[in-house]
DNA sequence: ATGAAAGCGCTAACAG
DNA sequence: CTGTTAGCGCTTTCAT
């Protein structure tokens, strides 16, 4: 059985809260230095630990954090990565824990957000598909929420500037010389690769280009072997621009596989950032979105929310500036 | 704020407990169907959801699971990706949470503790090195903790066979005509990295080898590329067996950037099973330690120690069986 | 089958 | 400065 404060005010005589008072410091109420030497001293002796379930409860607030995500903690998410050790990070540093909840396949998203409501956590941080149903319901809830990444309706979301990545990419590969191109899109209901997609497609207009001289190519999340068949097809150089770094890095690994040669036959642009020991002595050429910084920045503005005193005014999207980052692959 | 069990009793003119028997399932308590019935109907149209602070606080429980390592969650670092997706998976289909703790700098190992100890998780999983001071705390503590893949002292700890990995791994390089061997350790106090190096040099000894044709390489986690001038200075081949899957990726990636021919100059094998697109047309030779597995089944024995009337007996180590994966590295 | 009362451990309002 | 009282929302024991 934990010590309680209860427990030390009896060996000293003195009341419950008095001793809670000082174990929690509280700045309001001052106490007599004897009595709370003494007190502090009986706490370090007896190891008491403050039970942080009772004093959230009363309090109305856990200190916790929610993460909340339906692309399921994949080991090999790169993205989710750099998230959570972010989020991590920044909870640290404000005394804040990480909770990691789960889009359980089989239960609706009405169960899920009851799960979210259950008063533990404080406020979430969402990364989702926009169709996720639970997306509409977090809209209406009064819970906390800050979405990263793509942007929600309804929802405050911090976002990288995708449009002027796709910009900088085009503008660098253009100036090398590339006059043929293609996007590989996802099948997904993601704002930031529409975003990406549109901002290619202005490019392409901007620049004259023949509508026979770029396309969108769908593209599954893994198939890119087959995909690398299609855009090989026609034999002349491609400037292959991929929704995210991990397509491009299966791309890649196609190509190198298949004696296809980047950046002379193909030429390939990811959008993240990641690099790193990725494949020997090539460099993508890729947006670096900092989503590190993404992170830490929504988690700044849902403690804000978290403590701001009711009906916030509440801005819709914060977005933030990306870096280009050279590269050997195009 | 949130409906609770008392706004909904007086909406149907009946006592907060007798709410709360329908709505937490109590199977002591006879409640008439009808009354069942009116109570869950309020607490569906009421979108009544129970406060988990609450409860954890009377029922002494909250259904959270920590999770520490001072390995600090890196982005790159798939052992952690591993157990963290695995643990997930375990703990949404036993409708428990998952809490990261952070392993902040800067803070002792008794702070970190007294917030392990303040009542919000119901028991801990633990990755660190065996010289952290937290382990000697821990292992007097009645906080239920399980340590995974190094064997700590004083703690249950689920691990693999990592012996017989090493003994797999040799026979399977012997077998493809390798005599000289060498073994790159990390400086950690990490028993499962020398469980390998002691059976690694067991093999050596047992299969009569000269003093000359083995040797054991301190490596720090990143530094690859010296080691690699180190390991080519005699000339003949080698055979490398890294202690872990990146030491040998990151070995990989150094011969194939130097144009060392992998296996002929240099034979490399890793440690873990981290396979996938790591390297292009490559196939790393290695041991899958089936991380997922060893997680979920600490996770079992986790829940039934926190489930277990006290003085249980613990078992100390439970050792999974390890895979040997053949590949083109070798 | 249901209600009344107690209490988990803490913080907060009010006395004195 | 410190004690008394109350209550966060729930579960549990004991009556009825």
């Amino acid at each position: 059985m934990p010590i309680t404060a209860k427990d030390i005010a009896r060996e000293l005589n003195l009341s419950q809260p008095t001793v809670s008072r000082v174990l929690s410091g509280d700045k309001q109420h001052r106490v007599s230095e004897s009595t709370r030497q003494r007190i502090l001293d009986a706490a370090k002796r007896l190891r008491y630990q403050p039970n942080a379930v009772a004093r959230s409860l009363r309090r109305g607030r856990t200190g916790i954090i929610g993460l909340y995500t339906n692309h399921n903690y994949d080991v090999r998410n790169d993205f989710l990565g750099a998230i959570i050790g972010s989020l991590q990070h920044g909870c640290a540093s404000q005394n804040l824990d990480l909770l990691l909840h789960s889009a359980l396949y089989g239960r609706s998203a009405e169960d899920v957000y009851a799960k979210l409501r259950d008063g533990r956590i404080d406020g979430l941080i969402l990364h989702a598909d926009t169709d996720d149903a639970l997306v509409e319901i977090l809209g209406k809830s009064t819970l906390p929420v800050v979405a990263v990444a793509d942007r929600m309706p309804d929802l405050p979301t911090v976002t990288c500037e995708d449009a002027d990545g796709m910009h900088q990419l085009i503008a660098h590969l253009w100036e090398r010389g590339h006059r043929r191109y293609a996007y590989l899109s996802p099948q997904k209901f993601l704002v930031s690769a529409d975003r990406r997609e549109a901002a290619f497609l202005a490019e392409m207009q901007k620049r004259g280009l023949a509508k026979s001289d770029y396309r969108v190519l769908p593209i599954d999340y893994e198939a890119t072997d087959a995909a690398l068949d299609d855009l090989r097809r026609e034999g002349r150089p491609l400037a292959v621009c991929c929704w995210n770094d991990r397509t491009a890095y299966n791309l890649l690994h196609a190509c190198l596989e298949r004696g296809v040669r980047v950046p002379d036959e193909i030429a390939i642009t990811g959008f993240d950032g990641f690099r790193g020991h990725k494949v020997p002595a090539r460099q993508l050429v890729t947006v670096d979105c900092h989503w590190g910084e993404v992170a830490e920045k929504a988690l700044d503005i849902l403690t804000s929310l978290i403590n701001s005193p009711a009906g916030a005014p509440a801005m819709q999207e914060v977005c933030l500036p990306v870096t280009l980052l050279a590269g050997d692959t195009a």
